[in-house]
DNA sequence: CGGCATCCGTGACGATACTG
DNA sequence: CAGTATCGTCACGGATGCCG
């Protein structure tokens, strides 16, 4: 049961916040865009939930098709949540919040909880503008498997994953290395992070300043290089 | 005050819910894109909403520099709410919400209130597609001032006002009759409405069935008859 | 009459404790 | 580890009243 109160409007906006609507089953999506997680991994990224709501939430989206619930192969038979293929589908929406919240993100607060995989969308987005400033039209970009190395940790990247998640589940970004053989590897400061992900200051930017070191042979790699 | 729950989060998806995450926020913004509109016009077309809430969201908004509240000149003087250009931008967050909700829009419910101005999204979402089908690259499409005409009433849609709001406030379409010459208009009736609203149709197809007639002699009523 | 403010019942939410 | 149970609080929806 998604909000049980409906809208009840004859609008897709108006639809789409039924299913999306509630408080935190935005947030429980861009964690899954990082993969499939299991409840505690959840709860623990998600700083101010409270368990009932989590389960509750949960089950409303495996309900209303956005996630899937599945047992890992022994050994370690956990439960792990992933999203759907429609459930992914909700990139877009929470790139557009990203894109609209980035001008009133300012400085952090002391209160406000960090991880560093929040930085996968801004940083995303930022590599999906890379490919687009010349010609080449409604062009492809240049996509492919990045990996980002912060201070804190490092993840990685699907760019041009937009409606077509390449390994298995709906994630187009993940903790942890790149499950294979990256082509381009990011290394910066969570300061030049943070303000790419403020819009203060572009990829190429830093990437001009030093402030980002790039490596690897694929396409956007030497695509960040040749600014 | 906004949702006084915070999420507190670093992440920018997080602080556009800090302000836009309430409950009916997106649906006030949905209106106001339609233009500058009074209290009691806002509480006809969002059926559900109590009058308290309205009033604390319009209130919330217009701290968050969401909205103005303005007088009308005499005679008449009544207070108008209207978007400030911050809250203008919403716009993409409710494309994409609504292209993703188009998928779970189905059949019209007994309960599901319509007006006729919820399908200026969708529609102005098929219109922008209109230009982007063949070169042309990051270009325009066809822009201007379209006028639709259904049979609960017309309205009219600012194409490719994505950021730059063209009269006065954020509105990029608005109810009644076009505020000058049209560069198109476009006459069709409810089913076809919905039905492109449901992405069944384009609106490409439909002129082609003669489901939709267009008039005008603005490049993108040139592009809609050279199917 | 339009534009809210007040009151009240219900349900959603957040924190903590507890269980298979 | 993965939730369920309990409980206090607050937000929401509906109705009604006030005030210009």
């Amino acid at each position: 049961m998604s909000p049980r109160r409906s809208y009840d409007q004859y609008c897709s906006a108006a639809r789409a916040l039924d299913t999306v609507g509630d408080r935190w089953t935005l947030l429980i999506v861009r964690e899954l865009l990082a993969g499939p997680r299991r409840y505690t991994d959840l709860h623990a990224d998600l700083p101010g939930v409270s368990t009932d709501v989590l389960a509750s939430r949960l089950k409303d989206m495996e309900r209303d098709g956005l996630t899937t619930r599945r047992r890992l192969p022994p050994p370690g038979a956990v439960y792990v949540y992933e999203l759907t293929r429609r459930g992914s589908e909700l990139l877009p929406v929470l790139q557009a919040l990203g894109a609209w919240g980035q001008a009133a993100l300012g400085e952090r607060r002391p209160t406000d909880a960090v991880r560093a995989h929040w930085f996968a969308l801004p940083l995303l987005r930022a590599l999906e503008g890379v490919g687009a400033g010349e010609g080449r039209g409604a062009g492809e970009g240049e996509g492919g498997l990045v990996e980002v190395r912060l201070e804190e940790g490092m993840f990685h990247l699907q760019v041009g994953a937009v409606d077509g998640p390449v390994h298995g589940s709906g994630s187009v970004y993940g903790d942890g290395p790149a499950p294979g053989v990256p082509d381009a590897t990011l290394v910066l400061g969570t300061d030049t992070c943070t303000a790419i992900s403020r819009g203060e200051s572009t990829v190429a930017e830093a990437v001009r300043d030093g402030r980002v070191t790039v490596s690897g042979h694929g396409t956007l790699a030497k695509a960040l290089r040749e600014v």
